[in-house]
DNA sequence: GTCTATATATTGATAGAC
DNA sequence: GTCTATCAATATATAGAC
């Protein structure tokens, strides 16, 4: 899906479908064959994205190490590594979407959440399994979404700064609260 | 100026000079005797909020409390107050430009770095205040960026779940977060 | 400085041949 | 299914009167 790239360099409406054809070595016509409106490609595009969570983000990292919570910093290294070798001038796609597109389109910004609770849940199985060493009154459910807030976060400074530090600072930030948090 | 309140809502690249003239009660020829071109108007934007930091941002909550850190949180209070006015469709205008068109753009992105570096100097200021209280081995203009990575990530949950919870339960994880880190 | 009018290019989308 | 051709609307930007 060549549209899924265009959106995540130059986001969705500073790209055309004039683009999206070109780059899938068709014409506009033929676009309009599969996708009924460029909104709907946009949702493909989202779609896709579910699917891709585990094939394409969680499953490398988590197969690096058995301690549950060095998979979650392995999903940390694998953005971070992301970020580096795009000169930190791309981030998160669905994030980027996310601020973009987010409330003008109901449909999109369902998707939307839909990848975020996806993400987050996956964050979590690291997070139960590592269940005893937490403090008992931590939710696991609502640290698996401050995870992805500094993931975010992080991602975003990164690229308004266009240097990794404050990327590679938030993973920092959050291994000291980890360490402050798990039991010795 | 018209254009700030246009770029908020719908982002940049979906506001046309045609919107920003009919919001101005003016023409499309007369926004060219101010600015050369439409990325001369989100220059000028940028530059804006760099003037509005303080009148428009910090001092407010700053004026709240004594407490240095109480005043960190006074300012993320501000920013929640903002996401529940607009249902949560709006956060930050300055992370919405930095996803948006960071990269693009290179005028417009150093200045968003500057909005960015100048808000967490702020924040840095209410550390120093409270430097007695840190470990002597935290860095408190590192950490400065981290709570902004914390209020954008937590921003951006909260508009694409149209919900609040993300970013409260954020505040949440600093504070416990602080709770930890502070001497009692 | 602000207006009207318009140039020029490009957009998302459609129609119909093959 | 993919193509060519093209529509109608809209985009940024300019020229010149007032």
């Amino acid at each position: 899906m060549a549209a899924m790239q265009l959106f995540y360099e130059h986001g969705f409406n500073a790209t055309t479908l004039n683009d999206v054809a070109r780059a899938a070595r068709a014409n506009t016509g033929s676009l309009y064959y599969f996708f009924k409106t460029k909104d709907d490609l946009l949702l493909a595009v989202l779609d896709n994205y579910v699917q891709l969570l585990w094939p394409a983000v969680m499953s490398a990292p988590f197969e690096q190490t058995e301690d549950p919570i060095e998979k979650i910093f392995a999903v940390f290294e694998r953005y971070r590594q992301g970020l580096i070798h795009t000169g930190c001038t791309r981030g998160c796609p669905i994030g980027n979407l996310a601020l973009e597109v987010g409330d003008a389109k109901p449909a999109a910004r369902e998707k939307i959440a839909l990848n975020f609770a996806n993400w987050c849940k996956a964050i979590q199985q690291c997070l139960d399994a590592a269940a005893p060493r937490f403090p008992p009154d931590i939710d696991r459910e609502k640290l698996s979404r401050f995870v992805l807030t500094i993931l975010e976060g992080g991602i975003m400074q990164a690229r308004g700064h266009r240097t990794i530090r404050p990327f590679e600072e938030a993973i920092e930030f959050l291994r000291d609260y980890f360490n402050r948090l798990l039991k010795k």
